[in-house]
DNA sequence: TTTT
DNA sequence: TTTT
């Protein structure tokens, strides 16, 4: 078992693409910063660390409909390293599959907001219309409360 | 959002009842010991807290027929305060919803086990005959694998 | 092995006391909300779970500092359940003890805060002057990073 | 922010070595297993992931005088992506920097423990007499209890 | 590449 | 009330 919480903000808009079966999946870059103050130096350290994210299903969605570059999430998912080949060599690659994500505010804005907005609806349209969503009955995570935490037992 | 990890061991054997529709619910009383040396006194330090857990559907279940008395778990659920009135007066009490389950390891033995395993085994079958699994369709959590984390992408 | 990680608001203002060794001591009511849509009524459903925690050391005066009603904070800590006699029965308190904080933002704002800012800073100022910093040292926590489990507050 | 939260057996014994101003490192491989039931199928299905730690100070310590093989552990760390050249291309290895960590349990034995531990002992004892201990006063870890999510490490 |  |  393993997993991993995060709390930072968006690097730059997410990447959402489509699976050949019609899935939805986000990449999002997120960084997650630290501050404190050196013990010995007295002085004001800050360390980020950048992760990169990978989301399926309805949590791809929503990430492409309502995040963008600076917005804050939490999100909840296991680290995954994928081997794979480049010039011959191996090498691996280390995402976090999202499980759950809680959004946080977006940044406090710059202007272009309404256009990214308009923009993304429609590619994601084009996109979902294409595949024709075989995507469907993946519903296990769709309709899901912010948090895995969820099926809430009626008693 | 809040969750609750904890490792620890079982003071007793679960409880496991039924609901009026038949939904498995197990509690459970979990032992989370910490120990370490403290600064000053270079003394070892041991200190338990106990925490109240409550796990419905397959995870009852599992609880029932894996758990007793002294088993290592690990869990991850969620803080849930009730409140009631005793006495006339309120009253809070404080649990862990437990969403996912992972055994590790049952204590080292000590001659009654099996015993323990056929009474209960009986008590369930008893208990699960008899309102009738109304509960089937909640197999939100049935045939899931230990984490919430799970749910795999087939892709 | 036990934690709690949450996010959540302030209800109210941080409660900030200092205990006879000097040591800050805060008390924080905090709302954890989640919404989802039940898969049945596809109604939005929302609930919230309020924790009390307590922090001890710099976190509190932080939180003395710098939270208010509606701050948006993350926390992780662990479970602690205090048990005591009133009107000659026993009962159990359940909190969560404090071992980092990390704020999110502050409410849009609404006016009297400056005004509770002195009040506060005037309280601390009368008790740490008072019983003299004995709390020195104690500094294990102070100018930590975001994240800590550790030194055992000793009271 | 940015936590792991792991529980795996080790794939074979730590490795532990001396930085140049004597704190001891170790480096762990982890195996984080998981097994479910597949929902179409019904077959049971299990997933490893590796997750590479690596730790410092009293716990790197511990580490090499305890762990073994096989063993079981909890971990609680942070993630941490570091970048390098090789071959004339830049690489990315992601590791988990463990912050805490609880012994969950020895594999049943095999033979040579004794063997390696004495190995292992005479080594320590030889890069720590070695540099001499610029590592001490660090100890912000040593004693600490179960959890700790401090002391940055400076190097 | 983010944010406070 | 547990366990190492």
């Amino acid at each position: 078992m393993q997993m991993v919480i995060a709390l930072g903000n968006l690097g730059k808009d997410p990447e959402v693409r489509y699976s050949q079966s019609g899935m939805p999946v986000a990449n999002v870059s997120l960084a997650c910063s630290e501050k404190w103050t050196d013990k010995q130096s007295g002085e004001q350290v800050e360390k980020t660390e950048w992760l990169n994210l990978v989301a399926f299903g309805r949590t791809a969605e929503i990430m492409g409909e309502y995040l963008k570059k600076g917005s804050k999430i939490f999100i909840q998912g296991k680290l995954q390293t994928d081997k794979y080949e480049k010039d011959g060599q191996t090498r691996y690659s280390t995402k976090v599959v999202v499980k759950s994500m809680q959004m946080l505010g977006q940044p406090s804005g710059n202007g272009n907001n309404g256009q990214k907005h308009v923009d993304r609806g429609a590619n994601q349209q084009n996109s979902r219309s294409a595949p024709q969503p075989a995507y469907a009955g993946h519903s296990a995570d769709s309709g899901a409360p912010d948090f895995d935490f969820d099926d809430d037992i009626p008693f």
